[in-house]
Order: structure tokens, then C-alpha cells, then sequence
DNA sequence: CAGTATCCAATCGGATACTG
DNA sequence: CAGTATCCGATTGGATACTG
């Protein structure tokens, strides 16, 4: 099964595909560094901190197999590429936005239940 | 690491804690089985469809790790225990609806982009 | 610049067997 | 009933080298 194929446990809730791409180590750093607008892929790499060009290019793939980003090549020597969020990947962004807003806010909270429970 | 350590990309972004908890094959599903009040071990079992003994214990370890979800034991022969949203748990599941509202509402559109694909 | 190809160590997770 | 322990095949993802 590669990232673009679909998981046999999707079956059993359908929203099951969406969140396994948004759980994705990178997806939602890559997202997020498309907010601004269209960005090359060198863009992309030194904005998103840590990613490989392999999890970089994977990334993009499968946002883009899913619709959520645009690929545009303009035909230059050296290559020129841009990734930008389609109109169905901004939609993601305000929903994505409010379980981001409840992650920071509730960090806190989460994070001391973790110590306790390391301590012990 | 195990799963109640704390991912080094993490400091990238805070909610990536969060969100890699998340993105986990099971916890969605498991969160969801607990929608509707305290549950026996073998009863989420039965609810998660296909998830495995190893797993379930896993994820609901992890959960309460966070304290999204309270563990409760009845000492009694048989064991019994129950485990429940916590206040926190239950705070998460008004974002988290919203992400499954909208994938639910965009699935078709990301399958049939993924079908597109595909067929190229 | 924007990738692709390959190798390989680490992790994940199902199956199975066992226990208080 | 509600776990724990162990094995092991499958998947993940970083590092490295190479290319149009």
C-alpha cells in the first residue's frame, strides 16, 4: 500500500482517510506553510523544519492526489515549481485551524497529565 | 520511544502533539466509541471494529496518559473496568466534529480527485 | 531547482499464548 | 474480564547518491 492508496480499516468510518493524510507526520506543517499563498519546493523544505526531500515530496503527492494542493510547472531552466492550497484545501484550513486553537490551548493541560503519569 | 513519549518534531509545533495522537489509526475511533458514555474494555472492542486487543489497550493507555479519557476499576471478580471522557476528552470532541464534518462533507470530492489520479 | 532511486535501521501492529 | 508478553512480518522514513 502506497500513500496514495486507501486503507481496508477506512471502511469503517469514512472520515478514517482524511484524518489518517491530517495525522501524517508533515501534512498539516506543509499546510500550514502554504497559508501565505503559493511557495517553491525549496520554500517549502526551509519553512517546514526537519522534513527530508523524500517526505517533502510525498507530502505534496498526496495533497495532491487528494485535490487540497495545486502544482504548477513553469517551464524554466533551472526547473521553477509552485505549490498553492486548492479551494478545497483552504476549506480544511478553518476547521484544521480550530482543533490547532484547542491543541494550544489545552497543551498545557495535556502536558501535565503526561508528567504526572512519567512520574509514576 | 513508545507511544507516551513525546516526538522530538514536536517542538516544530505544539499541536503536533495533539495531532499525531490523533492521527493514530484508533484513537478517533475509540474517542468516538466513548461519545456515549462509559464503556467496558470488551464492549469498545466490540465497537472499534477490527481493532486489535494489543491496540486498544495501547491507545486507551495513551488517552488517559493525556487525561482525555479516566480509568475506573471495580474490584470485583471478573474485573471490571470502565473507561470514560474525561471533561478535557469531551472538550476536544466539538473541534474534532468539526474536522469529521468537513471530511465527511469533502470526502466524495477528495475520492473522486484521488480517483482522477489514479486512472493518470 | 526539483526531484527520483535505493538502502536500511527503527518502529508499528497483528497474531498468539499466557495470567490474576 | 481485562489485560500482559513475545514474536515477527510489514511499513515508515532518514540518509545518501544520482539526474534532467
Amino acid at each position: 500500500m502506497t500513500v496514495l492508496d486507501v486503507d481496508p480499516y477506512a471502511r469503517a468510518c469514512p472520515s478514517r482517510q482524511l484524518l489518517d493524510r491530517i495525522g501524517d507526520r508533515w501534512t498539516v506543517l506543509v499546510i500550514n506553510a502554504l497559508e501565505d499563498g503559493p511557495q517553491r519546493f525549496s520554500q517549502i523544505a526551509r519553512r517546514v523544519d526537519g522534513i527530508s526531500q523524500k517526505m517533502l515530496t510525498q507530502t505534496l503527492r498526496a495533497l495532491e492526489a487528494d485535490g487540497l494542493v495545486e502544482r504548477t510547472v513553469y517551464p524554466e531552466i533551472p526547473p521553477h515549481v509552485e505549490y498553492e492550497l486548492s479551494a478545497l484545501g483552504r476549506s480544511l484550513l478553518e476547521p484544521l485551524g480550530a482543533l490547532i486553537t484547542w491543541a494550544v490551548e489545552n497543551l498545557g493541560a495535556v502536558q501535565s497529565s503526561r508528567e504526572r503519569v512519567a512520574a509514576s
